[in-house]
DNA sequence: CGGCATCTTGAGTTGGGTCAATGGTCGTGG
DNA sequence: CCACGACCATTGACCCAACTCAAGATGCCG
């Protein structure tokens, strides 16, 4: 979730909320179903959220880096509804939701940045829909790995050189995929030149190509509809 | 997407908000890309929500009927993401965000309300996700199905009597199908006595039986995931 | 160096897509 | 009131993208 210049606010809240959590590798920092708090701030780490279905199905809803905001999901009922995992090392910063509400000291734009972030996450999701709904597998990865490395490029790190934080796996339960599948296709990627790939680590070789791939490929599912 | 008990906000906002807004069937409400100036809560009618990609797809991203607010993604980048058409005649009311945030009147509450409301709406995206990603085509229509009974009845209508206000295409553009696998599906439900379909006239047969589908299937791509 | 987890690759199957034809339903005009 | 045409829904036959199952390969950690 691109956050953009977010920068302000969290320097903002970082003196409100002083309150930090270390989450190791494989630890939950809020499960399905517990109690909300809080919110939470990366931020150093990475996190994945996962929702679970009663038969044992997961969905992997999605991955927080740093200076990214997570747990929006609990305000609703004031409970999580879905579990949140480091998936390395990982520090947060502790947001309690009334801190926002209380807007005594001025803090009016804090409470307008908070809509459009969760407005931003809403907006995430709409995309992620999207790409679930209307876009083969090959044309999934390709937008997963841009989005990636847009992310890694607003937080001052290379475009063209990810390092993964997640599994095949878990990269195939947030594309709706399976892992051969996702494997398979980063096999295909290299060989086309798109990509250079050592396990976890990922190299960018054709950007364009790989955006090409996404709005040049034909539908899958939908054509434009003109209602009436 | 279910608002429970949002009505004793809506009271309060038409006492605020005496803006209203007519759509004819097919007119659009707001576009994609457009200006965001407001929020709408559906008065009467049936509005959708449609995100379009550069090359022609689209995706069906929500239905609103009476009583649930829409806009939300507008919000964040003060223009919308996608475009909001009725699919039968409806009144809006228009919530200027604006009187949101100016608190002077005790409002503190209302506040709160809009911030469970986009909860909610990230909720929603996440069981839809959830939907995309790991269900099965029959599953998807299965579940819609029931979110539609279901909201119907919080709305106090019938639980196991629908009228679709959408057409075939568009349901399949919202669960990432194509037409004639909802007709399938529809034909497919009504011998198995699962429901009776005459046309956008829906009667659920064995309400059980639907929800049995959804929790018992086996799953698609993905098993839960134990970290580490 | 062995054991375990993750990733890759292959072969075969299938759910759901494509294409094409038919059947209903509704609104409009003669 | 009926006929025509437009749009929508259904059905069938065929096909392919992605899944399943089954080995291997690779890498990691004690």
């Amino acid at each position: 979730m691109p956050l953009g210049a977010t920068e302000d606010l969290l320097k903002r809240l970082e003196e409100l909320v002083y309150v930090r959590k270390r989450i190791k590798t494989g630890a939950t920092l809020y499960h399905n179903g517990s109690q909300f708090h809080a919110l939470y701030a990366v931020k150093s780490g990475f996190i994945k959220t996962e929702t679970l279905h009663d038969d044992g199905r997961a969905q992997i809803t999605g991955f927080y880096m740093g200076g990214e905001i997570l747990g929006f999901d609990g305000i609703a009922a004031e409970k999580h509804i879905c579990t949140a995992v480091a998936l390395e090392d990982t520090e947060v910063c502790i947001i309690p939701l009334d801190r926002i509400g209380n807007n005594d000291h001025g803090l009016n734009k804090l409470q307008n940045h908070f809509y459009k972030l969760m407005s931003k996450e809403i907006v995430r999701d709409h995309t992620i829909m999207m790409l679930l709904g209307s876009m083969h597998s090959e044309e999934r990865l390709a937008a997963f790995i841009l989005n990636l490395s847009h992310r890694n490029q607003l937080r001052g790190y290379s475009a063209d050189h990810l390092i993964l934080r997640m599994k095949r796996e878990e990269i195939g339960s947030y594309l709706g995929m399976k892992v051969e599948t996702v494997s398979r296709i980063f096999t295909h990627f290299q060989e086309q030149g798109l990509l250079e790939v050592h396990q976890k680590d990922i190299k960018i070789l054709d950007m364009a190509g790989l955006k090409n791939l996404i709005s040049n490929h034909s539908s899958k599912p939908n054509l434009p509809s003109k209602n009436q």
